[in-house]
RNA sequence: UGCCCGAUGGUGUAAUUGGCAACACGUCUGAUUCUGGAUCAGAAGAGUCCAGGUUCGAGCCCUGGUCGGGCAACCA
């Protein structure tokens, strides 16, 4: 039934291009897409969407989909990033054919095509200071002017690109350009640079070159390298696309052309999506790294307790075209939600913790209760919780005065322990600061659930039994910016933003026993609360949860 | 005042030889429930940026506007 519910579906619209392509044979019927980041931060929620749009294209159409690392400039690249980009992929569950490719490994065969476009009198070097060459570039309302170096003598053009890939020269002394047209009314074909002169070590080639070709120069190249077909970007590239293709006109023999593709980046409300801010925020330690669960990287919603699947479906759902989109967070929400519900065993766990003391219970006695781990699982199982004369129940359950609507326990009131008894209110104890300190009830021995007991009551509370309970801190989590588009004020910084209240500690909760055990990442549904998971902190003797996500809370709304 | 791209309910996405706008999230009802969760049933919400044109018929085609985004790193 889900075969027929995809393949029913409508295409987007780089699956009409590509079926278009099929159709006609377009290179022989072949289907190959790259996922191509740079290695200068962490991957996120927008690099995801990338990925499963070129993993899933390969997926669906048969194809296959490389990963590249378009490591051109190694000033801000490092293998931290290679190793964390390759972890991030495997775990949302895709895989690249062969090894990993890199731009870098197309270096020696780039400067040839370099060497080739001097030799065709396309290319030239130019030994302006920078700020000249950007001013003779004009604006985009006018015209540029030619360089004076344009029309040297190829000799001499490539007796000068020999010293710059020699080292001989000083960073930034000269580039090298390609002669296209410097009246075009795209600026990216006013004579582009194709390299500059940077004496940088580089994480793979290591010292071997003084000289790194630009973006513009490397990455239709890489594809067509690759034997890429499709090469799918964002929407800022769209402008690049006649330099694309114009670089791979020089170099290209035969028909085979990689097509650069266009779609519109992934943005998400409270919250930024570009590595420059996201750096910048680890840079400064308004969160504790990349892996911080409120960051929207793939490595922090995996922290957070996000799966693979949810994040899959998620990109499912947002769709893929052209025109700009913000994304509500609750729809991301909404997809772990969907898929914690499924998996997530249930349990206990009180967050704020206020006693409950049974009056009519029997001392010493302690009950062994049965509990289905999970509803929606038939193959879940149960297991078993202690029930004491005293345990802890949530803070917020209980009110002095509550209001009619209010299915909980307050004075005389009646609601069921879940899993266990109901019980009644008969009295409560407070301290000098009227803060609630006990809660003193009956319980009707009637009501076991289980049971065939009659009685009804509205309200149904999670609880753990105070003698058997685990200590463990919980973390809790808010969205890291207050405002829902932070990075979209033009006088405001987007740090200004910052939520104080995105991460609240809470220390000594109360866990069910059963949780004794539990591992860095596994998942829960603490009952009536929301999904947790096992923080990488977690210790032993010092259990830490993060909060996923709440679940839904028709109560909380209608207040 | 150049060039490129875009415009469909609150948010996304769809409507595939032009046939009176669909799906998801969200919102609101009601049912059900030992999770105020989940589930189930239903409702409201756009006449497709505007104005012309072609056509029996236009969200889809044409013309002209408007609005939004992008482009002036030796970044990607």
């Amino acid at each position: 039934m889900e075969a027929v519910e995809n393949s029913s579906r409508s295409l987007n619209f780089i699956e009409s291009i590509i079926e278009e392509d099929l159709k006609n044979n377009k290179n022989e019927g072949r289907v190959h897409f790259r996922f191509p980041p740079e290695p200068n931060g962490y991957l996120h929620i927008g690099h995801a969407k990338s990925i499963c749009l070129n993993f899933g294209l390969a997926e669906k159409y048969h194809g296959k989909c490389n990963l590249r690392f378009d490591d051109t400039n190694p000033a801000k690249e490092d293998v931290e990033y290679v190793d964390a980009i390759k972890e991030d992929i495997k775990w949302l569950g895709f895989q690249w054919v062969d090894e990993p490719h890199y731009a870098s490994d197309y270096f020696d065969q780039l400067y040839k095509w370099a060497i080739k476009l001097i030799q065709d009198g396309k290319a030239y070097v130019d030994e302006q200071p920078q700020e000249e060459i950007s001013q003779q570039r004009g604006v985009p309302t006018r015209p540029g002017i030619e360089s004076p170096h344009r029309n040297r003598p190829i000799e001499e053009n490539l007796a000068l690109f020999e010293k710059m890939k020699n080292g001989e020269v000083a960073d930034g002394s000269m580039v090298l350009r390609a002669k296209v047209d410097m009246s075009s009314p795209n600026m990216h074909m006013r004579d582009p640079i194709m390299y500059r002169v940077l004496h940088a070590e580089h994480h793979r080639t290591g010292n071997k070159w003084n000289i790194y070709p630009i973006y513009d120069f490397a990455h239709g190249q890489s594809d067509y390298i690759e034997g890429i077909t499709h090469s799918l970007c964002t929407l800022e590239f769209e402008i690049h696309r006649p330099l694309y293709d114009w670089y791979l006109n020089q170099i290209a023999d035969g028909d085979y052309r990689p097509r650069q593709i266009e779609f519109a980046r992934l943005n998400l409300s409270y919250t930024v999506m570009s590595k420059r801010k996201l750096l910048e925020l680890v840079e400064k330690n308004m969160v504790t790294g990349w892996d911080d669960p409120r960051m929207p990287t793939i490595s922090g919603l995996r922290r957070r307790g996000y799966t693979p699947e949810s994040i899959r479906n998620f990109a499912d759902r947002i769709g893929i075209a052209k025109r700009d989109n913000v994304i509500d967070v609750g729809l991301l929400e909404y997809s772990v939600r969907e898929h914690l519900n499924q998996i997530a065993p249930r349990v206990f766990g009180v967050l704020d913790p206020v006693k409950l003391i049974i009056t009519n219970y029997p001392k010493n006695k302690v009950e062994e209760l049965e509990l289905i781990n999970n509803p929606e699982d038939p193959e879940g199982g149960s297991r078993m919780i202690p029930f004491t004369r005293e345990v802890y129940i949530e803070r917020n359950d209980f009110m002095e005065e509550p209001p009619k609507k209010f299915f909980r326990l307050g004075p005389g009131r009646e609601v069921r322990l879940k899993g266990a008894y109901i019980v009644k209110c008969m009295d409560y104890k407070k301290d000098e600061n009227g803060k609630i300190t006990e809660i003193y009830c009956t319980y009707d021995p009637e009501t076991k659930s289980g049971g065939n007991a009659q009685r009804k009551v509205k309200g149904t509370l999670h609880w753990v039994s105070a003698e058997h309970a685990i200590d463990a801190e919980v973390r809790l989590y808010d969205r890291l910016f207050t405002d829902e588009d932070p990075a979209g004020h033009k006088d405001k910084d987007f740090k200004e933003f910052i939520n104080p209240d995105s991460l609240k500690i809470l220390k000594h909760c109360k866990l069910e026993p059963s949780l004794k055990g539990v591992k860095p990442g596994d998942k829960f549904q603490f009952q009536r609360l929301g999904y947790f998971c096992v923080d990488n902190d977690s210790q032993p003797d010092h259990m830490v949860f993060n909060r996923t996500v709440p679940l839904r809370d028709s109560w909380k709304k209608k207040k």
